[in-house]
DNA sequence: CGATATCCTGATAACGTTTACTCGAGTTAC
DNA sequence: GTAACTCGAGTAAACGTTATCAGGATATCG
């Protein structure tokens, strides 16, 4: 047994022949005659043969390695988009090699360096850049990109969901249960997703012929801190302009504003459904085990993940030529809480 | 501008040297004249040129690579321990390359397959394998190995975190609140976690002279199902032989468990911790934004993550030669619950 | 039976690096 | 003035593959 990794070399050694027909029987030519298939299956147990799959990357310029970039791989949602695009990456044997950009354009780029040098043969982006300038540099390289769940350039493939869509039927569902005072919680509106929510929602508020009252629309951060206050403020509020003292139903744009938003209305006093109804955009693990069980609007993250690989890899293939843009519908799953 | 990467050739040519001396320039070699760095560097920049690493790797036959092994990457714990690692690894300019074994052995086998095929310079494995046996077959070949949270094999660098003393450390704190009747829920018998983290539980109570009761230790699952049974079986207990009707406080061995058994005690109409005090191994986000906020022993993922990828890159380095085993402290985290 | 086609197999170039070696020119030492 | 060094730069081998090409043996056919 050899210290180093057995080489074409050894194992033409070993079955006394060329380099080259080992090459050929591992590749599964058929021009081999039977007797040394044998030989050489023999050799290759015998030397625990394992192709290097540098020097194949090498030789064929090829290396079934693609970049797969999310902002922050402890949020579960990006973890669970990163775990079903790893899956299908797996089951074509590439490997994925995962960067964690912490939402830094600064990050995402120097990634892109990386990877580009490491010759990965294509890139999945959940991009932290809304300008889609470095990624637009990357695919005009000619390596194959898709993005995911946030779409930052039109000529650039993505798959993500229908935040409109999502958005609008979560306001609707909570009108046809009756209620009538909705607030809406939004992220940034410098974000697609914080954008896209909050025209659905009004789009919702309008085709019921309601009208949007500027002091239940707030707007603030991703992050659990800014729903506990807005939410605060909401229900606080001593009197709104054209409209009852409080909101009966808020709508969160996304998870974290959703906790928030759910530890407030507790932390006031007011019971859920019943005084405060709440509806999340985005689903997660907890929301079921909270009381009451929060009724959110699932944003389906393997689903984005799978698909967008599944693009990837079709892109790679060479099979796709126009630039597609896939949206996924989002979802409502109707617990405790509306 | 070409369409292909540029190569030293391209670079050579354009500045009229050979490629050796190019290779010279960007290895930092102090052995060329100031007048050929200056003409090399700006036909670097007008190339566009950037290293092919697969070309260097199989040169230098090292990859700086990483493989990073974690059991199921939508788990938060495994998500900070990765991120903290990556970003370890990042700064040494390596490449982690993560692979999500879904708790499979049999994935894990694959993984090594691939990895040691991709040649990575070492592994920073979180095994789903107790028994250790495909990890040190591994290691036999002499790649550098570390294993992070579970130790599977004594013969292998590892960083965990001392389950006992944590266990042991949250229990005494329960007493030392004069809590009297402390039930615990643990994970399964056959791993290290559930066997060490049941043992600390029994050390505290037999060093305050406390005896153990069987009817007040459970075990069953690491999964919320499990906690809300089980917890459920405790509080609804008739009578228990040499003990109160109920235990008036839990120690739950890990989140899953602990949200389970946090779920069973609000179901069944107890105050926490008034009537039934919780105390969780492991920390999670909600943790704190539950009503009560509960009190946790926090499993340090990030710390274990960047300890064990500096012991590997150490390992890589070659300084290293005896096995190191290290041992960080869980910390009490001290919050509504008890 | 000779020419030609068919089938296997081996030799070899190439992928893009790094590095040991070589070599010429300039410098120093006597 | 020549021998010995030093320094800077080029030549070429090597890493482990794959693919092209060519050649030898055997089979096919007129």
């Amino acid at each position: 047994m050899l210290k180093r990794n057995a080489t074409l070399v050894d194992v033409a050694r070993l079955a006394g022949v060329s380099i080259a027909t080992v090459s050929r029987v591992i590749n599964g030519s058929t021009n081999v005659s039977p007797e040394l298939v044998e030989r050489i299956n023999a050799a290759l147990r015998e030397t625990n043969y394992h192709p290097n799959v540098i020097a194949r990357s090498l030789r064929n310029d090829k290396t079934f390695t693609v970049g797969l970039l999310v902002p922050d791989i402890t949020n579960s949602f990006f973890a669970e988009l990163a775990q079903a695009a790893s899956a299908v990456f797996d089951r074509a044997n590439y490997t994925p090699i995962l960067c964690d950009t912490q939402e830094s354009v600064e990050k995402e780029k120097g990634y892109y360096r990386i990877l580009l040098e490491r010759r990965v043969d294509g890139l999945l982006v959940v991009s932290a850049d809304t300008s889609g300038k470095h990624v637009e540099d990357v695919a005009a390289r000619g390596i194959p990109v898709v993005l995911a769940d946030r779409t930052a350039s039109p000529r650039i493939d993505s798959v993500r969901v229908d935040n409109f869509e999502g958005a609008a039927h979560a306001v609707s569902y909570l009108i046809s249960k009756g209620y009538r005072t909705i607030a809406g919680i939004f992220g940034p509106q410098d974000t697609l997703s914080g954008k896209e929510r909050r025209a659905g929602y009004i789009k919702a508020l309008e085709s019921f012929n309601m009208s949007v009252i500027p002091d239940l629309v707030k707007v603030g951060p991703f992050t659990i801190e800014s729903g506990f206050k807005l939410a605060g403020e909401l229900l606080q509020s001593p009197s709104i302009s054209g409209a009852p003292a409080r909101p009966d139903a808020i709508f969160a744009a996304n998870k974290q504003i959703g906790i928030g938003a759910f530890k407030a209305i507790k932390h006031y006093g007011f019971k859920i459904p019943g005084e405060v109804a709440l509806i999340v955009f985005d689903d997660f693990e907890l929301a079921d085990y909270v009381e009451p069980p929060i009724t959110v609007v699932a944003h389906p993250a393997a689903e984005i993940g799978r698909r967008a690989a599944e693009l990837l890899l079709e892109r790679i293939g060479g099979s796709v030529t126009s630039t597609r843009e896939v949206l996924l519908k989002a979802e409502l799953v109707v617990r405790g809480s509306a």
